[in-house]
DNA sequence: TGCCCCTGATTTCTTACATCA
DNA sequence: GATGATGTAAGAAATCAGGGG
């Protein structure tokens, strides 16, 4: 169907996923591991589903004209995609003609009509309420448990739950991650400026020792200097190990001095790496 | 009217887990 | 009991496309 579309526009998926540092193994596994946990106590899905069913509702012929694979109609078999040569089908739910009517009610009571003809199919908007309704739910947990029963709480399929859901999780961390560069945007151009201010004054010293020792002209030429972003910002959010008492870790200080005993740690966690600072 | 942005939906892929030999 | 193969579900990432401003 649509495969070949898609392999030319992985090169610029995989740009973009290394310039903004969240796409790739470590961040997604872990997003994985507090988010499927509840996985775990689920039954074996060969224990629940004993048998497939392949039903396909009215809206999927109805809608079939359209062309173009995108923006179709969420079915009750959802997708079935050949992969590599592995046919996949993910079966939404069991009963689906609740699933179809359901979804006519949904499409109701969201405006959404078809024409006679089926040749055009207007995009679901969903409510206010149901919005604000799964802003709620996305507020208390970002993933959907149970979903069946939110479906039917909107009026909407539970695949359209599930949609929304992992589209909500997906902008809002795009949105995270760019207040995240912006905010190392401006720490590294803080620390670049304090940098050059540091090294001005370190040849302002050099000078004065070598031109006129006086001690009386010792005030720090920087006394007046305003603090850098980075000491602005709340003490949660940076990266200082107090034990090194350096802003981004022990590879540099133990670099500097390999025979520093280890001090106990005690380290801030990092918010951007995930990791202890030292 | 064309453009931009938001958003619902689809496709592809990865990962964790369960089951079986 | 340990291990590898296999199947399935869930979710991430990338993308498409409709529609409103």
């Amino acid at each position: 169907m649509a495969q070949e579309d898609v392999h030319h526009l992985d090169d610029a998926g995989l740009a973009l996923g290394l310039s903004l540092g969240g796409g790739g193994g470590g961040a997604y596994d872990a997003a994985r591991q507090s988010t499927t946990g509840s996985r775990l106590s689920m039954p074996s899905p060969r224990a629940l589903e004993p048998s497939l069913t392949l039903s396909m509702p009215d809206e999927a012929t109805a809608t079939g004209s359209g062309g173009g694979c995108g923006g179709g109609a969420a079915h009750s078999v959802s997708s079935l995609s050949v992969a590599g040569g592995v046919k996949r089908e993910r079966v939404e739910e069991a009963d689906g003609e609740r699933a179809s009517s359901t979804a006519a009610a949904a499409r109701a009571g969201a405006g959404v009509e078809d024409d006679d003809d089926g040749s055009t199919r207007k995009k679901l908007r969903l409510t206010k309420e149901q919005s604000a309704l799964l802003e709620d739910r996305f507020k208390e947990h970002s993933t959907l448990n149970p979903k069946v029963a939110l479906a039917k709480q909107l009026n909407l399929r539970p695949r359209q739950v599930e949609v929304w859901f992992q589209n909500r999780r997906a902008r809002t961390k795009l949105k995270q991650t760019e207040v995240d560069c912006e905010f190392l945007k401006r720490c590294c151009e803080s620390l670049t400026e304090e940098n050059r201010r540091l090294q001005r004054e370190l040849q302002e010293l050099r000078a004065l020792k070598f031109a006129a020792p006086s001690p009386a002209a010792a005030a720090p030429p920087s006394a007046a200097a305003p603090a850098p972003f980075y000491m602005q910002l709340p003490a949660a959010t940076l990266t200082i190990c107090p034990s090194c008492e350096r802003l981004g870790g022990p590879a540099a200080a133990a670099k500097a001095d390999p025979d520093r005993p280890k001090p106990a740690t005690h380290h801030f966690f990092n918010p951007f790496t995930h990791s202890a600072a030292c």
